[in-house]
DNA sequence: GATGAATGAGCTTTCATTCAT
DNA sequence: AATGAATGAAAGCTCATTCAT
């Protein structure tokens, strides 16, 4: 493929992000994709054969942004505790500058199953951001900070949090800025996690 | 209204719960509603005058059940310990009991925006059942077992934790069966909130 | 037929005069009328037959109260051109006090065919209106004081104005009220008509 | 819009002009139009959003047919006395030879206010042919022909009595053919309006 | 490769009419 | 005679996808 599809595809990618987060996937149509992309409908199959394939192209980009964001993170040579406020810091910036990437994850991806049951069974299409979630627990653990318990109770804590928290926002219930509270939940998160 | 009328509202309701939780709001017909209840569809709406509308009577009623759940817990002489870990009973029974309640909590009301935006703006729609955790909290921080933080931020804590676990379950990711994380998560929320 | 049930036959056609003149014919529901006589759906249907009955009473309901008025006028002992006067008079009056009987004789009688093709054929439901404007003619051409022309130019020219003056009145295009305009058209009437 | 579309749309206009004067608008379906072009149901909503937006741009197409008809009679130098006999000829030669088009006129837009109310209002939709009866009025006045009289009264008078023939003779009440009224209506119009 | 008109199945909703109570 | 829930055909309209140009 030439970069100069490469570089199109993407732009349709970021174009239909920004739609499906906003509108929702059933309400957003094909025309109101390729006319945001000033392309024309049948162009649009050239690059993507069905919306179904764009909405899961669109969730590895994401799972993509966020994998390597959390993987600078991992990297990093500090304490578990600081990897958590960090890594909080991450999601909930990420939801300030870029909020249709989280809101595309919570209300497009883990939402319309029908969608994304075929092709992104499991965690397939979300592989890269979970692996560095795991990552960091395992790390933890092997360091001593955290406790070894179940990963998937530690990953439903970590994310059902930090997801529930973003919800909350984007219904206008939460009464102060997100970053305001990334003191408060790192350290119910780090408290309850660790050892 | 008779109590006939009613008692055929409520078999449609949970009828329509059951397709709109696993199907998707947008892949689940009218006319699926009306044979799964065995009417016809002109009939569905002298009971509920649009999909939205139907939509919206859903969620009130699941708020309404979960709602009561977790008063008769508030009511009990119990220590705030034991009670989050009621709490997480009881929504982890509702989970695999009626998993069509959690599920359309999570996937129907919580991500279609725009079915819920008139009518249900805010918290309206699910008012007793945040009104009750809002009563756990507060009675936790008054006899001094919770700290007085941010409600949202313990609300975020609590209800992401637990989506995200029924989140997991839904995509056949949990290795074991939710009641065997019930110890570990509400060790991990208590640990969390507590002082 | 009981006289209670001719009254409430009339009630009927009273109300759904009014809401066919209003709102059309079509945009007009069983249900809405039934609801504005305040009695049921089923019940209508104890009285009339179905929707297109219910409409051709309703014009000859029409023809006969407005047959009566012309009659009056007939048998005044007066002058043609004052009849002609009085028959604008009454015309407009009409439509200024029952507004809903002169539209439904333009909007819907005159519009609808489809409703009356079977069963007002030609002038039968508007049989007794038509005849006495044809008395007037015949009289006034008796006495000299009209040109013998063709009846249905004469009356083409008498209704086609007075409805016409009365479709401008309702699309809010008159500037002045109707019964100013009644010397006028009165006047260009018997201009029109007499020798 | 490429000049291929815009005959497209011509074409549809003219069948629904003929299908909406003959069965009504509501009598009239989209498939039905459809069906009578050769084209899809779909394909009609890329010509016309809605199906009262094509009755309100067929409304428009008349206005503008019978306008430029009357202004090359306004254009001709004769007198107002021929002139008003050329407008009834146009009138009924066009009722004869595109009936379609006069029984829109009468029975579809002047009956179904609900479906011309937004973006018809007061004679926008109309507008070229009623500005072509004003000319001529006003003209007739200048030149000493015509009673300087309310616009309106003239108004109603020339379009209620031409409107109303062609009514009697869609109900098959009219003995004769049109044409043979020519001499009799324009000499009672002009009776009724010259000096 | 790009276009955008065409397709047609499928959606939500309406409503005249029926009929068991 | 009165009720109003039930019916189901049919309406207007949408939209993912195709395909001739």
């Amino acid at each position: 493929m030439t970069s100069k599809k490469q570089l199109k595809k993407e732009l349709i990618i970021q174009s239909a992000l920004e739609l499906f987060a906003s509108k929702g996937f059933y309400s957003t149509t094909i025309p109101d994709i390729a006319s945001s992309v000033k392309i024309s409908v049948g162009s649009m199959y050239n690059y993507f054969t069905s919306k179904d394939v764009l909405a899961k192209e669109i969730i590895k980009y994401i799972s993509l942004y966020l994998g390597n964001k959390l993987q600078n993170i991992n990297e990093e040579k500090i304490s578990t505790e600081e990897k958590t406020k960090k890594i909080v810091e991450v999601y909930f910036k990420t939801a300030s500058l870029k909020p249709e990437m989280i809101d595309y994850f919570l209300r497009i991806y883990l939402s319309n199953r029908e969608v994304f049951k075929n092709g992104c069974e499991g965690m397939i299409c979300v592989n890269e951001f979970v692996t560095e979630i795991m990552i960091y627990f395992e790390e933890g653990v092997r360091c001593g900070d955290l406790r070894d318990q179940d990963f998937f109770s530690a990953f439903g804590l970590f994310m059902g949090y930090l997801g529930g928290m973003v919800f909350l926002k984007g219904e206008e219930i939460l009464p102060k800025a997100l970053d305001t509270y990334i003191d408060d939940i790192s350290y119910n998160i780090y408290k309850a996690l660790s050892k």
